[in-house]
DNA sequence: AGAATAGTGTCTCTCAGACATTATTTG
DNA sequence: CAAATAATGTCTGAGAGACACTATTCT
């Protein structure tokens, strides 16, 4: 009985997957087995803190696969996705690595399988939910919020239409800062609602 | 490491959830243990067919629990949610019953936080896929595929609205049968495009 | 003929998608 | 003033929802 997570970030222009090094040439998504008495949630935590040391994670259950490994003895795996922020840097463990979601190495066991169903399902949930902004940090502007967008999905999004929709959503709120990067017009700063985060909060561990 | 089934069906033009007694005077899940080298479809089956004695069923994992009883022991249970047809009579074990969602006795454990999760989460299937037809036999009316709907979703819809939709969707049929009920106009009998429930099953176990 | 149920079409309004120009800042 | 990026509005077509009458069968 074991949790696996697979971890979500934007480094570098694309969205990558945490991996961790097997003993044979394979990768694998970060796990821990179901200690005694603890919950699923609180296991999948524990496997997420034993790779990153970032306080703020947006985690949510996946699904739950057996036989996953040996025939003999039953190998049930209970699947988490976790999402961080571009700038949850902080990373504890050493052997790990971040990978490209489209330039993957070879996977143990089914984990090719979950990540593919893992990548469907965020792309679904982008549009549906709010679950965007857990890849940036607090404050972002707008061209950042679509470009998450573009690199999840794949494709280019038209600025117009995409302000429009977001906005008239109403989960994200502008502040009186903006972004003074040196190069061209300074953008507002946005950030989301309170509330909006709070109901997203509210579903998080309980799709 | 258990199973649970959640098991919807049309009865009496209501929609049902079959429970079994427990010990107390509380009604639980049907459930069964998870056995060494088992898949959990085939243990859900298993759990299913304890219940109800027919051959086909939709079945899809809905969530995956922990901590549901005593605090001692891990308490893991996944959890499926089943669909039958509303002419699958052929019931098996004579302890259990088939109470309306909307009146529901008092029940084990979280079992009530489950059902009302499994009931969202029908509703919600309903509006983006084609799982409204599973809990039909093979031919039906559109006024019947109407009702199943509305019966569901807790609301009436529109008789034209309600045809349109459906049949522009494409997922279904005409086919040159009537039935006749020997009251009013006899109803033409529609059934899901053979390629279309291709696609809704090979979803089924994997969502 | 009457009762019962099946079946059908139109209009309006909202929302999604395509599309180009102006505004603000730095060097 | 040139370069860079931010910000903004309109038109068009498709789909959703409101809405009432005709058709077929049985007794």
């Amino acid at each position: 009985m074991n949790i696996h997570v697979v971890i979500f970030s934007l480094r570098e222009e694309s969205l990558r997957v945490l991996l961790a090094p097997g003993v044979t040439k394979r990768w694998s998504l970060p796990g821990q087995p179901l200690g005694k008495a603890e919950s699923l949630e609180a296991c999948a935590l524990r496997a997420f803190h034993q790779q990153l040391n970032h306080p703020e994670v947006y985690l949510e259950q996946l699904y739950t696969y057996s036989g996953g490994s040996e025939a003999g003895k039953q190998a049930v795996s209970v699947v988490y996705f976790a999402l961080v922020p571009a700038d949850a840097r902080r990373e504890a463990s050493g052997e790990f690595r971040w990978f490209r979601v489209d330039d993957l190495p070879p996977l143990a066991d089914n984990h090719a399988e979950i990540l593919a169903y893992a990548l469907r399902r965020l792309r679904y949930k982008l549009e549906y939910s709010a679950v965007g902004f857990e890849l940036l940090s607090e404050e972002f502007t707008l061209s950042e919020l679509q470009h998450t967008y573009e690199v999840i999905l794949g494709e280019t999004l038209d600025k117009r239409n995409f302000r429009r929709r977001i906005l008239q959503a109403g989960i994200i709120e502008e502040t009186n800062r903006r972004r003074m990067r040196g190069e061209g017009r300074p953008a507002r700063l946005y950030r989301y609602r309170p509330d909006a985060v709070a109901e997203v909060k509210a579903r998080r561990l309980f799709p």
